[in-house]
DNA sequence: CCTTGTGAAGCTGTTCACAGCC
DNA sequence: GGCTGTGAACAGCTTCACAAGG
């Protein structure tokens, strides 16, 4: 990806830019964290933590290393304190406001999905092409026009887009949402999306994910574990 | 994940297990390679073909290279031969079937969502435990009894569960689907599952996407790049 | 004594660059 | 000449194991 225009450490402040593959756990530590001090801990180790997180003790620690040092030695970490230092690092102080383009069933799913407010995410917008779409209500959103969308953007000042659009339409609503100002996108459309540098995008596909597990499902099924000589 | 019971290279046939990575590609290049066939393209060198999946050209002939050797020094690959193969290698030239369970907004979206049949990739059974959705029909199917797990199962031969429902209930399904005999997972609900060895699972989190994104937001806005001395 | 924070080792995946082959 | 297939260099992530410090 290399979408982080290396600063190349500037003379003070921390050394930025936390590795990838740590920021993709923050949240999973934020999680569980937050389970952790609905059960009344207070304190915990290392070792309790990665394990409700479903990770190793040392990869934990060792995430934690990059954001500052947190923990106390022989004791182990304060909940509520580890719980604002991620939460502050990964921008979940605030909320992020999102918009959805493409009302279909995964867009609407979406849109009623409880998931995201109690994680910083506000779906402020829903935008579709169709007409017989727009205008409708879902929950407390009415679904406005592709054409609006600019004039949506900078009403709601949103900063994620999400495509949940066929295929074929994806590049095209990638595009209007670049011209909006968006630098953030999550793509669901199964088609390759091209952006500008500077811009973000991470793409989940569903069918992927399937065919990814039928393989390993062939592999287990198909030979019955051939140890021959 | 280390699932993969390293057969440790027996004797004859090709050395086993292809890379993970690479593994996650290959459904990309059937897509690429679909389209390439669809525009009626016979024959197409790494470089097409890599810039059509969003990668680079190496990086697709060392993944290829994991599988065979399929193309002609000079000329490049033939695009149904190698479709084929892919195919073959990743298991898509059967269908598998799948059961989601939890018929909410989103179990209902995957279950009508088009891009599976395509890949290989057919949804045979939908399970909830809410007694209004039971007997329901969504499509062609008819919502079934979370107890009767075991019989959908078995009667339709499924091999692939979707856990689609709240995350305290992910992991009661998921000890479900693996009594049922079900060594692949795919699990949507923000929760840790922890199922047996032997058994695969992925995760999908669709906040955790959003909160990664947004964190890349937060480092572009936030601090205009200070590049001070 | 116990647990963190971290160099160092090891592993996996990516990229380079070229030998091999059509 | 041109493109594949691949060893070798490289980069990033994970794990180990231990010194540092409450």
């Amino acid at each position: 990806m290399t979408l982080i225009h290396t600063i190349e450490n500037s003379s003070r402040s921390v050394q930025r830019s936390i590795p990838d593959a740590t920021v993709a756990r923050l949240p999973i530590y934020l999680r569980a964290l937050k389970s952790l001090a609905e059960q009344g801990i207070t304190t915990c180790a290392s070792q309790e933590l990665a394990q409700s997180a479903g990770v190793n003790p040392a990869k934990l620690r060792k995430d934690l290393s990059h954001l500052g040092s947190f923990g106390t030695r022989g004791v182990g970490y304060d909940v509520e304190y580890l719980r604002y230092q991620i939460a502050r690092e990964i921008g979940q102080t605030q909320d992020w406001d999102v918009v959805i383009i493409g009302v279909g069933n995964l867009g609407e799913a979406l849109s009623n999905y409880g998931g995201f407010s109690t994680r910083g995410i506000r779906i402020a917008a829903l935008v579709d092409v169709d007409p017989q779409r727009i205008g409708q209500k879902i929950g407390a959103l009415t679904v406005a026009a592709l054409d609006d969308l600019e004039t949506v953007v900078a009403a709601s000042n949103i900063s994620i887009g999400i495509i949940a659009t066929p295929a074929e339409a994806a590049q095209g609503v990638a595009d209007r949402l670049v011209e909006s100002g968006i630098t953030s996108i999550l793509n669901f459309a199964p088609a390759l999306v091209s952006v500008p540098d500077g811009v973000d995008v991470r793409k989940v596909d569903l069918a992927i994910e399937l065919q990814i597990l039928a393989y390993h499902e062939q592999r287990k099924s198909g030979e019955p574990t051939v140890v021959n000589v």
